[in-house]
DNA sequence: CCACGGAAGCGAAACGTTTCACAGGAGTCG
DNA sequence: CGACTCCTGTGAAACGTTTCGCTTCCGTGG
């Protein structure tokens, strides 16, 4: 591989020189001598080397990103997913490159931080890290530029993440105006600052729209679709229903409605269901399901650009996001007896 | 941030010392010393800088990923997706980290071939290279290390890619043993090795299987939902139908029967749907979609580990893998008239 | 005609490692 | 006791850049 010593030797000229030239370096070179370090360049086919650069530089143009190790999962990972791309095309508009941390433990009390900072990135974006995770704060500690997509807001980190609050207003809103008054919940995923979000705005919100929400209706969940259908089962048990549900993310919403199904259940018919994200599949399930939208990919690159800002030392602020809601076929009006019961529409 | 000489200079020793000390060196030291060292670099936080290291060594102990620009759009993403967790998990295990060239134009004449050879990895890997892809050509010229995951199997590079033939045939094969004897068919992606091997296989087997495939029944696609839809829309005026359907991929296959839902044919009862890749969606669509399931983790991890072998300048060969035919709800024997008829299922 | 300033190029240092060639010193063996 | 080897440790070069401080040269103005 040709370096830019090979042109200087091969041109008589100095390396710095031909730096200055490939560059239209801090200093300036004749046209002439500019012209023909170009062609020598290509005629060697010279690459400059970037990791040498860096090394001078001290600086990589890359960014890290972390993600939770359970990205491997592709249930939990609609919101992820979107999220890497929206970080990528940022990237490319920010001219960054991206190098992901698979294997960065966020929750590790220790964290291998060495990973993150042996130089290869100027700095590290945290992809819905765990509720007070130690890799962050570390980092928070080291001064070290970071940004978390959906982190805990209770820290000083730069955190982009949608208002959630906003979000099961909205939901909830959304049932009461078709007349539902009482509504189950699918939990969101414990240890994440989406999940705690919601978890803790579904109570209060259903609380101020007057929507019954009794305890057994609250239904454990884990974000993913198998924990929806969990929380079916649950529910199939029960003797009395809300006549509506609200799943803390879609996947959930999908486990739930699929299960439901399975055992005769009608969606929206006999109970209707909403759901958080637009994911794909919420749009890809039948009945397609109604659901509150966050801007993941605006959320991403809002991202990207403020840990740009940090990197380039000026100042960034943790913004939230409006959610917005989307009607699809999953939500309706409530049949006409107050509560659905078991044995009205489940005959087992 | 401290270094290796910071630490050398605190003890009152020499940076190689320091060096060996820390890396068990190629050099012995006294395990006094290498204490020492120990602990002064824990004191200082230090942490080795892996630019400087891959500088010196020549490589970085990185590879690059390549994926289509395309993988901003999440309908065409599930197989993507899929692939680079399989990479991300395989190069854990390596202990390789990932980088991603999101900017890469695969398709581009004159690829900038910059980006992937400037040192920051040791070899790349392309997920889904459209065919004849001139950044793969040039890779192949420079012999750099370099491989492929569903790319073109006419050429020298290492590539992993499921048989597609196999699969089309047995989705054909288990229409035929429903007793179906005609079949409509969605294209896949143009450009795109899967997509076509899968339109050759199709009217390959269709014939030694004596299904009926009319050419109006060959349906444009692009490996999307919307184009599932546009193919069921191309089919919905048609006077006579197959009884069944194969789509080129899930996605297609998932959009089809949606939009034929809308205008009240129902799957399987009125046309079965079968598709290709048992993507999240198949799962999670209603009814549940039989599909031909490719082991994509797998592919994966296997292209992976053989572009650690040509990284350590050892032999690699591409590999086919063999694909599974999952049945869930959306095929069934066809209705007894032989053909469907517009008319008959669907009043308009 | 001389001094000065700017332009253009050169050499060398530096970024943080790794590793080679070499130097002392201790131990071993004849 | 001298020669040999083995063991630790040192200094320096090298990886490929960028950039600072110098030198040289030319044109210009007084």
């Amino acid at each position: 591989m040709a370096t830019i010593k090979d042109i200087a030797r091969r041109l008589n000229i100095s390396v710095s020189t031909v730096s200055y030239a490939l560059n239209d370096g801090p200093r300036q070179v004749t046209p002439e001598v500019k012209e023909r370090v170009r062609q020598a360049a290509i005629d060697l086919g010279y690459r400059p080397n970037r990791v040498a650069r860096s090394l001078k530089q001290g600086r990589s143009h890359t960014i890290g990103v972390a993600a939770e190790r359970s990205m491997a999962d592709f249930y939990m990972s609609f919101f992820q997913y979107n999220a890497l791309n929206g970080v990528l095309n940022e990237c490319e508009d920010e001219g960054l490159d991206v190098l992901i941390f698979s294997q960065v433990d966020m929750r590790r009390e220790k964290g291998r931080l060495d990973e993150l900072l042996d130089g290869r990135a100027d700095g590290i974006l945290f992809i819905s890290p765990p509720a007070g995770s130690q890799a962050v704060a570390e980092l928070r500690a080291h001064k070290f530029p970071h940004v978390t997509i959906s982190g805990d807001p209770g820290t000083e980190t730069v955190n982009a993440i949608v208002d959630n609050a906003v979000g099961v207003k909205m939901a909830l809103q959304h049932l009461a105006d078709l007349g539902h008054n009482s509504v189950g919940y699918i939990r969101g995923g414990s240890g994440l600052a989406d999940g705690l979000e919601r978890d803790a705005a579904m109570v209060q919100f259903a609380r101020e729209l007057n929507l019954e929400l009794r305890p057994e209706w609250i239904l454990p969940g884990d974000f993913t679709q198998p924990g929806g259908r969990d929380a079916a089962e649950r529910l199939l048990v029960q003797k009395e229903w809300p006549t509506a549900v609200f799943g803390s993310n879609d996947e959930a919403a999908v486990g739930f409605v699929h299960r439901l199904h399975e055992d005769g259940v009608s969606v929206p018919v006999d109970i209707s269901v909403i759901g958080f994200d637009d994911s794909s599949h919420a749009r890809a399930s039948l009945p397609p399901l109604t659901t509150i939208q966050q801007p993941v990919g605006e959320i991403a690159r809002s991202a990207v650009r403020a840990l740009a800002r940090l990197i380039r030392g000026e100042e960034a602020y943790s913004t939230r996001f409006e959610p917005r809601l989307v009607v699809r076929g999953s939500t309706s009006s409530p049949k006409v007896d107050n509560h659905a019961t078991q044995s009205g529409i489940h005959a087992h």
